[in-house]
DNA sequence: TGTCAATGGTAACGCTCATTACCGGAGGCC
DNA sequence: GGCCTCCGGTAATGAGCGTTACCATTGACA
């Protein structure tokens, strides 16, 4: 047991948290149990309950807070004034930096399970995450539609179709666990490929 | 409690397979009890127990033979022949009618969760199925190459692009419970706009 | 220093679950 | 018809779980 308790009782919240959601991210909500938590964390039982109350709340304080934290820097990017194939390629290696990242393979893996014993939770991940990601490059391609850049057409569905390409039999590889997640080099190439198959794809002709 | 078992043996155990299965996708494999299976198929657990030896074994064979019978579509389609934009059209459409089947969403949602406590069947899931997927239609491409059809490329690549096209965010609302499966235009019309997107982003200059 | 409140550790409770021991009855064989 | 074997149902077993009751210890304050 890796004591991690520490006098400042925010710091002590928050280690609580990341051992709950290491556990979690790793063996599903069912499958872990508060005494793993424990065990990783230090202390006793009684500490979770009386900060969260419940598995589930704990729970739910893990999603709420690591989404927060994790997908909120797709949405906050201002990677635009620069021409539609840069802006397209950074925001695709942001976007699979991000979909990579430890945490959000931990989220995602733990939301498809679980998604009809917390629907809330997968709603509200779903929107901040994917969804709103979406949307901003559909805005993003809107514009560039507007000043003739790339051809006429439905800017959702059009940006669906790029999301998708950085989204692809890689992400599902690491996600499953066949595969640790991809290198600086790599992320450039599968993101540089997709750009351009995108934006020939959609040009104005 | 539907008590579905029949004289024919083979039958039977179709049933009990049938019936885990539909607990096992909905519920997760962790939260999936023994008696809520029989309460679903009739019988006693001794039944899977003698069929199947365990718990493991039976969610093994579920995956099994439904990843075999489900993928194996995937592998034998024979839509060559036509000209390049009608192969891509048509299996794209084939691929998101799997995607979206009932089957292998469950199975999709079971495998990203349990990754780690069956490895082998995970790996042989996404053989079977993505994985195979994906070189086949590589073929295609390398074949269409050299053709001149499409300009010069990783084949491997550009079919990874073009699936994850096709499972984009439709199908991740859907792994969600997000939303139902698409009807048969929705699919088309996802299908045709990713198979335009995709042909003019290869197509050779 | 003595008292009080709160924090946190331990152990217990009630429940669920996978697995198995046990038993009754059905059907084949002599 | 009588015996025996096997199949399937029931109930027990033992472990693990979330949650909580209870108790010790500590630190503050008078």
């Amino acid at each position: 047991m890796a004591d991690t308790r520490d006098p400042q009782s925010g710091t002590r919240r928050q280690a609580l948290l990341q051992a709950a959601a290491d556990v979690f991210f790793e063996q599903g909500y069912v499958a872990t149990s508060i005494d793993a938590i424990i065990e990783r964390a230090g202390g006793s039982k009684r500490n979770i309950y009386s900060e969260f109350g419940s598995k589930q709340g704990l729970f739910a304080a893990i999603v709420r807070e690591n989404s927060d934290s994790a997908l909120s820097t797709l949405a906050a990017d201002d990677v635009e004034g620069l021409d539609l194939a840069e802006t397209l390629a950074a925001f695709g290696r942001h976007l699979l930096d991000v979909y990579m990242s430890p945490t959000v393979v931990g989220i995602y893996r733990i939301a498809v399970t679980e998604a009809h014993r917390f629907p809330e939770l997968v709603k509200s991940f779903y929107e901040q995450g994917p969804g709103r990601t979406t949307s901003r490059l559909a805005e993003v391609l809107e514009r560039a539609m507007q000043r003739g850049e790339i051809r006429n057409g439905d800017c959702e569905r059009l940006a669906d179709h790029f999301v998708g390409m950085i989204r692809d039999n890689l992400h599902l590889q690491v996600v499953l666990g066949l595969r640790p997640a991809p290198s600086q080099e790599e992320v450039c190439a599968a993101v540089g490929s997709a750009v351009e198959v995108f934006l020939e794809g959609v040009r104005a002709r």
